[in-house]
RNA sequence: GGCCCCAUCGUCCAGCCUGGUCCAGGACAUCGCCCUUUCAAGGCGGUAACACGGGUUCAAAUCCCGUUGGGGUCACCA
């Protein structure tokens, strides 16, 4: 093989996997080939470091499939002791955006997914934005000509587009029609000269077939008939995905490829490409699909696909990145818990047993997940964690500073009871506003306005005749002044309750109202047993 | 439609390669009970699946074939 890549040579030094293989088998269910150990062209002596990436194309916004198949790329490199990169497939000019790419590295950072290599670290194979590597791929292109492995192709949009239309009627296979396929290499160079638009097509031979060998499907066989002509590089002088993936992967020296099913129909051209400039092909595996409830695809339209979405829902990356890992493997030995972070899970993770089933995404599970993370939390890190969280400016919601000292003692009231960060304000805002009162507010009382009223009138009277407010203290005090009372226990403090916070459902309210201020307290009380001996008794 | 991939509780995963220990295990959700000033959290318990049909075998969730079902893909998008 070539030795002109810079890190061939320094390949050898590194040190090899901890599985003393280079992590790559092969796993077949038909054909009995389980865990084969598999040595890529490329892999001398198993000694070689795994380096993998990811490349999203930054189009739209950032999405949780990247995340998924980042994760499970991060996994597989740390694992492997290799290198994990990404680089931008920004090859189409006309739905790229530098937004969006500035939001798939914040988001990659969020996650704490760190990349070795990328558009704004840097590294020893960039640039890492295909953008600004065209000439790598004019370069490769003539390469491929000159072999008579690809061919002009001047045929119009509108050409192709009857040329479809026909197929079509005809119920023939789509695919294009080989009309430039054999055009004479004079004819070729002196239409290009002439500054007729054209676009490079790959020469596929219809006879043969091409088999792929994928790490989780064993060997897929592809007859080369089925296979187009495909585009390699578009008439704006871009490369389509296919050569620019197979170019960078090969300069990039990309190891294995761990990318998303929908990849599998391309992969045999990817391979022919490799086999046209003579270069090894990278182990491919390819992952399962992300699926909506309805086990199609995963989209935006029928589920939330920005991570962006999530992070403004108070998901932790922490329980994102461990819930995602669910989808695809069992980090759990079948007993117990199932949050791992992610040093467990690159301990746990094994490729070759990724499962293949579209995992449906279950937000349920994910909001669970997250409520244990948070549970996790120590006190002063789940502080720091809200107030950055509310600090955000969303779209939807300003950024708004809360004051660190008060945030620290409402935590230990509503920690356990929080599942995403966005739900502080529901279950705080009585400390920031006074509360509507409304009467069937106070229905889970079960008591007529006026007992409610004498109710929250001796309360109030009670915890006024002491010094400040203790929980510790008032509560068998109130306990007692319930039986006095002739009421329940629990109607006096839902009483309390509603008429302190405005609804039946809070943090602790002893603790909540030491927190509120004594002051504050009183008056909800007073104010609340004023409004409820106000108007038609009935109305409750 | 052609090609390709996939198939265990509602959902996610274990078991399948190396058939018997599986009247199938864990987690989420759900239901019930306990704890409890609400809501949570926590504890205990329950309901719930090997898509179907053939084979191979003494024996199949596990191996083979087929059917059905689901998904992906067929662009000068990735």
């Amino acid at each position: 093989m070539p030795r002109t890549h810079p890190l061939l040579s320094r390949r050898s030094t590194l040190p090899a996997p901890a599985s003393g293989r280079c992590g790559a088998f092969y796993r077949s269910r038909s054909r009995g080939l389980h865990c084969r150990p598999f040595s890529p062209p490329s892999c001398r002596g198993c000694i070689m470091a795994v380096r993998v990436r990811i490349a999203p194309s930054p189009t739209g916004d950032p999405h949780v499939g990247t995340a998924y198949v980042g994760l499970f790329n991060w996994l597989y490199a740390r694992q492997n002791g290799g290198q994990f990169l990404l680089r931008i497939e920004d090859t189409d000019q006309t739905r790229s955006t530098p937004a969006s790419e500035a939001s798939i590295m914040r988001t990659m950072k969020w996650l704490d997914l760190a990349y070795d290599e990328g558009p704004d670290v840097g590294g020893p194979c960039g640039p890492y934005r295909q953008s600004e590597r065209t000439a790598h791929y004019r370069e490769h292109t003539k390469l491929l000509l000159d072999k008579g492995a690809a061919y002009r192709c001047f045929c119009s949009d509108e050409r192709l587009a009857l040329m479809r239309e026909r197929q079509k009627a005809a119920k023939l296979p789509p695919g294009y029609d080989g009309t430039c396929r054999n055009l004479p290499k004079e004819e070729s160079e002196r239409r290009a000269a002439a500054g007729e638009k054209f676009v490079v097509r790959m020469k596929i031979d219809k006879a043969g077939k091409t088999i792929v060998k994928d790490v989780l499907r064993g060997d897929i066989e592809f007859s080369h008939a089925e296979i187009d002509d495909q585009v390699l590089m578009k008439s704006d002088n871009f490369p389509t995905y296919h050569l620019a993936n197979v170019v960078d992967d090969r300069l990039m020296g990309i190891t294995h490829v761990l990318r998303a099913e929908e990849w599998i129909p391309s992969t045999p051209k990817h391979v022919l490409l490799y086999q046209a400039f003579g270069w090894p092909a990278p182990v491919f595996c390819h992952l399962p699909l992300l699926r909506n409830a309805d086990r199609t695809k995963i989209s935006k339209r029928k589920n939330p696909t920005s991570l962006d979405w999530y992070r403004a829902q108070g998901f932790l990356p922490e329980a994102l990145v461990n819930f995602l890992a669910l989808m695809g493997f069992a980090p759990s030995d079948g007993s117990g818990s199932e949050v791992f972070d992610r040093q467990q899970l690159m301990e746990r993770f094994a490729l070759e047993k990724v499962s293949l089933g579209g995992p449906v995404f279950d937000l349920t599970k994910l909001e669970w997940l997250n409520g244990e993370w948070i549970r996790r939390l120590s006190v002063d890190a789940m502080a720091d964690r809200l107030v950055d969280f509310m600090a955000i400016d969303f779209p939807d919601r300003p950024g708004r500073k809360l004051d660190p000292a008060f945030v620290r003692q409402v935590v230990p009231l509503i920690q356990e009871r929080m599942k995403k960060l966005s739900e502080w304000d529901e279950w705080t805002d009585f400390f920031f506003k006074e509360v509507v009162l409304a009467k069937e507010a106070f229905r889970r009382a079960k008591l007529a306005p006026p007992e409610l009223a004498r109710v929250l009138t001796a309360c109030a009277d009670l915890l006024a005749a002491v010094p400040g407010l203790d929980h510790g203290r008032d509560e068998p005090a109130l306990r007692d002044l319930a039986t006095r009372l002739g009421v329940k226990v629990g109607d006096l403090f839902m009483a309390m309750r509603v008429a302190v916070t405005g609804k039946s459902a809070t943090p602790p309210l002893l603790e909540s109202m030491e927190l509120l201020g004594k002051e504050k307290s009183l008056a909800r009380l007073r104010a609340a047993a004023k409004f409820l001996s106000e108007g038609d008794p009935a109305e409750l």
